[in-house]
DNA sequence: GCGTTACGAGACTGGCCCGTATCGTATTGC
DNA sequence: GCAATACGATACGGGCCAGTCTCGTAACGC
């Protein structure tokens, strides 16, 4: 969606061609700024241009505006799923639990909190959003599907609702700062246990 | 913190007084600004004192700036605490839960999701936000030790990370529309009875 | 009635930004 | 060389907003 002129199609226009440099810059510009506390709607176009060491112009030409822009920008911030190794559940889950909001991009944990106003305004920014989680929510119900199957887990428990009890803690924490008192280093580990095992007496 | 001359302070000084309505119609117009979407920089001190009904000067003449009213009109949103009852571990576990995100004002889900951001940025908004939320962490974590002494739950557990578990699921739900799969109202029951139990086979 | 302060309304300067247009220059195919 | 398109820079009109100030008016103590 949304591609507009993003340079680099193909039939050979006349004519000096657009610069990839300045493609990458502008990208770059945007996440530098966002990373930097800029909120998404104080993020002008002319800030960027400016950073990116690029006329407006050049901005003008290749998105139609900021929205279309952004969007080209936040899908770099896809990173690369985890691979969970098999062997066992715990390390599996640990491993996931741990990747959340993690990302290859250290500018990712930052812009995060930012997106979330827009994900509530914007159905175009919620469908962006989605799509960056739910190859990870696959793979956590693959991982849980698994653990079933083997006769780990109980077979009666609420896929989506373990899922959001093992997500929900570790991105209240990365994303909201719920909690001063809480380690993020431990907490996957800590979450993974107190899920698996529950904590009634035994 | 930050009252500035927040009208009603003592000495009787001459002149005409402040208007009572007028502190509230400024409150309450920021309030519904916010809930109907703008984000916290979108938000203009003209745009607030047309919708309030007031002059420009009548909001400057009490506050310093937008944050300083900002943090007047957020202290507002304070809901509630909801008051678990003593007789079932797991019932009140279930209304505290639920009671996450909720408010007396039903304008606080809409607003809290643009305060992620400032939250993140600002010492003084992050201040404010841990001051609502620490009292509910509080009551919570009396439940839990009140849960332990009485034996039904393990003495072992940790009771901060026990929190993050109850709490992120609902938060993550309601805050960031995480998972369109998860039923927010039959959400708190499920989350408390599967970190009671845990999901591992018996 | 008088001094004092508040009120709503709006004028005003100054800043930032949008989106477009226009510079002179650079890079391509033909 | 020439047409075509891109480049960075900058100018431009228009819009929104911040904060201050000035209206004419209203509400208080004395």
């Amino acid at each position: 969606m949304s591609d507009m002129t993003s340079t680099a199609d193909a039939p050979r226009s006349p004519g000096r061609p657009r610069s990839l440099r300045a493609d990458e810059a502008i990208i770059e510009a945007t996440l530098d700024l966002l990373a930097e506390g800029s909120t998404i709607e104080a993020l002008s176009i002319e800030a960027i241009a400016s950073r990116a060491g690029v006329g407006k112009a050049t901005i003008y030409r290749r998105w139609a505006g900021k929205d279309a822009l952004l969007l080209d920008a936040l899908r770099r911030l896809k990173g690369i799923l985890p691979q969970p190794e098999g062997h066992s559940l715990r390390d599996d889950l640990i491993l996931l639990v741990g990747a959340i909001g993690k990302n290859v991009d250290p500018r990712a944990s930052k812009i995060m909190p930012c997106l979330v106003p827009e994900v509530n305004r914007s159905p175009d920014h919620f469908r962006l959003y989605q799509n960056i989680i739910s190859p990870r929510r696959q793979l956590m119900r693959e991982v849980l599907r698994r653990g079933i199957s083997e006769g780990l887990l109980r077979p009666d428990i609420d896929i989506e609702v373990t899922m959001a009890l093992l997500t929900g803690p570790m991105l209240i924490q990365r994303v909201l700062q719920w909690n001063p008192e809480l380690d993020e280093q431990t907490l996957p580990e800590q979450v993974v246990d107190a899920v698996l095992a529950g904590i009634l007496t035994r």
